[in-house]
DNA sequence: CCACTTCTCTGACCTGTGTCAGAGAATTCT
DNA sequence: AGAATTCTCTGACACAGGTCAGAGAAGTGG
C-alpha cells in the first residue's frame, strides 16, 4: 500500500489539529463548556429542539439539560411551537446574541493573530491551499450509486432539476416532462455528499442496445467537483454493463456547460431523434470496451 | 480588519476537523479512551514517567492512573530506573506492541480509504497543498526576540552552531571562537518555534556606528522557512535602532547558502577586516532609512 | 373516545478527564 | 546523620459528556 502518502497525511493532521484546531476550539470553550458554546452557535436565529438534536447528533436528555443550563444563564428562551405544542423552539435572548458575538470575536481573533504573522502573499497561499484541500476532500466524499427509480431523494433531485431548468430556459420548463418512475427501464443513479443528495441522472432504453441518458443534474453546491463527468461515466458504464452499445442524449442550447461536458466526453452531435421541444441538440456516443467507471 | 479571509480560514477549519480530524481520532479511540491510546503511542520503545508527563502535559496523578490501567491490561510494564529508583520506566509488552500496531493500522485505514477515492494526481495535489499549509503555519509560529547575552537557550544554539561548523569546515571549528557572553555589547536574537529554540544571531560593535553580525544560525528542522533572512533583517533593524549605519560580517567559503543569503540581502563583498581564520570572505551593508524588520 | 405515536423532560447512572493535597520512598545537600 | 528535595502514587473530588428508561404532555388515526 501507499504507506508513505498515508503517513504524510496523518502527520499533517496531527500538526494541523494541534496548532489550528486547538487554537480555535480553546478560544471558543474558554469560559463555557464546548457543548454549550456549540449549541449557542447552532441555535442562531432560532431553531426547534428536534432539529438541533439532529444537527448536533445529541441525545435528547443531554440536549435538554444543555438547553436548561443556557436558559438558567438567561442566554436563550425556549417556547412551544405555535402549530405543534409538543415541539419547542429555542431562541437567543439579547444577552445570548451578545455572548455568541463575543465567542465569535474571540475565535476570529485567534485566526487574525495567525494571519497577522504572514505576509499578504503568504495569506493568499494559505487560503488557496486550503480551498484546494477542501475541494479534494469534498470530491472524495462524493458517492454515486444506483437507486430504485422511485427513490424519494432521487425524485427530489429531479424536481430541483426541473425548477432550475424553468428559470434557465427562456420558454420555461414543464415539470411533467420528467421521466416517470415506472418509465425507467434502465438505471437511476444518485450522487450524495455526506449523505445529502448532490446530483442525479438516469438512462432508459430507446431500442435494444440503444439507451438515452436523461436528467443529468448536479446540485449547485456540488458544482466544480467534476461530479457531472463522474455521473455521465457511471451511467455509460452501467448501460454498457446492461448490454447497451450506443448512448444518445438530447439537450437545450441554453445548457452550455452540459454541451461542453458531452463534447469532452466523446459525444458527437447527431440529427434530432426526439420530439421533446427541449431537446434542441442531440448527441451520440458509441460505447467501447474501454468504457470505465471512476 | 480582513474579516473575509478570517472567515474563510475558519470555514476550512470547521470542515477539515469535522471530516478528517474526527475521522482519525475516532479510529484511534474506538475501543480505548483517547488518553490511554495516546499514552500507548507516546511510550513507544520505553520512556520514563517524568518525560511522558512533560510530553503529554498531564497531571502526575492522572498519568499514574492511566499507567495503572494499561498495566492492568498487561499492555505495559513499569519498572524502576536502574540509576535512580525514584524514577519509573514504562515499556510496552508484546501485547502492548500489538495493540499499538493495531491502533496505528486502524488510524491509517481511515486515511487510506480517503486516498483511495482520489486519482493519483489528486492525491499529489492534496499532499502538496498540505505541505504548503504546514510550511506557512510553521512560518507563522516562528518568533524572533532579543534575549540577554547569557541566555541558556541562546548559548545552547551557539553550541549547536559550533558543532555543525565543526563537521562542515574541512579544518574543523574551535568552539572557543564563539563570542563570549560578556563580549556582546550589541544584541542577541533568539528565534523560537512553539517555544523551542530554532535559531540565533547576534551583533557587536566593531567601532562607533559600525557593527558586526555573528553566529547567524538556523536549526536544521527550521530551515526552508525563511528564518535566516528574518533573523538577518531583525539584526540589521536592531543595530540601526542603536545608531549603527554600517554592518559587516565574515563567513566561510563552505557556507554557500549563507553567502547567497547575504548577497540577496544587499550585502557587497569587501576586503577582509577580521583576523579570524574562519572568515574567508567578508561582506558589508550600509543601513538606509528603509531598513525594516518583518 | 381510545389506542398509538411523537416530542420533550427528568432522574439515575456511567465514564473519561482533570485537579489537588498529601503520603511514602529514594536521593541529594549540608 | 539529618534536612530538604525529587519523584511517584493514592484518595478525594469535580465536571463535562453521554446513555438509558420512563413519565407526561400533545397530537394523530381509526
Amino acid at each position: 500500500m501507499d504507506t508513505d502518502r498515508i503517513e504524510r497525511v496523518r502527520e499533517f493532521n496531527r500538526y494541523y489539529t494541534r496548532h489550528l484546531g486547538v487554537l480555535t476550539d480553546r478560544y471558543l470553550g474558554q469560559d463555557r463548556p464546548l457543548g454549550q458554546a456549540r449549541l449557542l452557535f447552532e441555535i442562531g436565529a432560532g431553531s426547534d429542539v428536534r432539529e438541533l438534536r439532529e444537527r448536533l447528533g445529541l441525545d435528547s436528555g443531554y440536549l435538554s439539560r444543555l438547553l436548561r443550563a443556557l436558559t438558567d444563564q438567561k442566554l436563550i428562551t425556549v417556547r412551544a411551537h405555535p402549530a405543534d405544542r409538543r415541539v419547542r423552539i429555542a431562541e437567543l435572548t439579547a444577552a445570548g446574541h451578545a455572548e455568541r458575538a463575543e465567542l465569535d470575536r474571540r475565535s476570529a481573533a485567534g485566526i487574525a493573530e495567525l494571519l497577522d504573522r504572514l505576509t499578504d502573499g503568504q495569506r493568499d497561499q494559505l487560503l488557496d491551499a486550503q480551498a484546494r484541500i477542501r475541494r479534494l476532500l469534498r470530491t472524495a466524499a462524493l458517492t454515486v450509486e444506483p437507486v430504485p427509480a422511485g427513490d424519494p431523494a432521487a425524485r427530489d433531485c429531479l424536481h430541483r432539476y426541473a425548477a432550475e431548468l424553468a428559470t434557465r430556459f427562456p420558454e420555461g420548463y414543464d415539470p411533467a416532462t420528467i421521466t416517470a418512475a415506472d418509465q425507467v427501464d434502465g438505471t437511476t443513479l444518485l450522487a450524495r455528499e455526506d449523505g445529502r443528495p448532490a446530483g442525479c441522472g438516469l438512462w432508459i432504453h430507446l431500442a435494444p442496445r440503444i439507451a438515452e441518458i436523461r436528467h443529468l443534474w448536479v446540485a449547485p453546491p456540488a458544482r466544480g467537483l467534476g461530479l457531472g463527468r463522474r455521473l455521465l461515466h457511471a451511467l455509460e458504464a452501467d448501460a454498457a454493463a446492461h448490454g447497451v452499445s450506443i448512448v444518445r442524449l438530447g439537450t437545450h442550447a441554453a445548457l452550455t456547460e452540459a454541451i461542453e461536458l458531452y463534447r469532452r466526453g466523446g459525444y458527437r452531435q447527431i440529427a434530432g431523434y426526439s420530439d421533446s421541444v427541449y431537446n434542441q441538440l442531440a448527441f451520440e456516443k458509441t460505447l467501447g470496451q474501454s468504457s470505465q467507471s471512476s
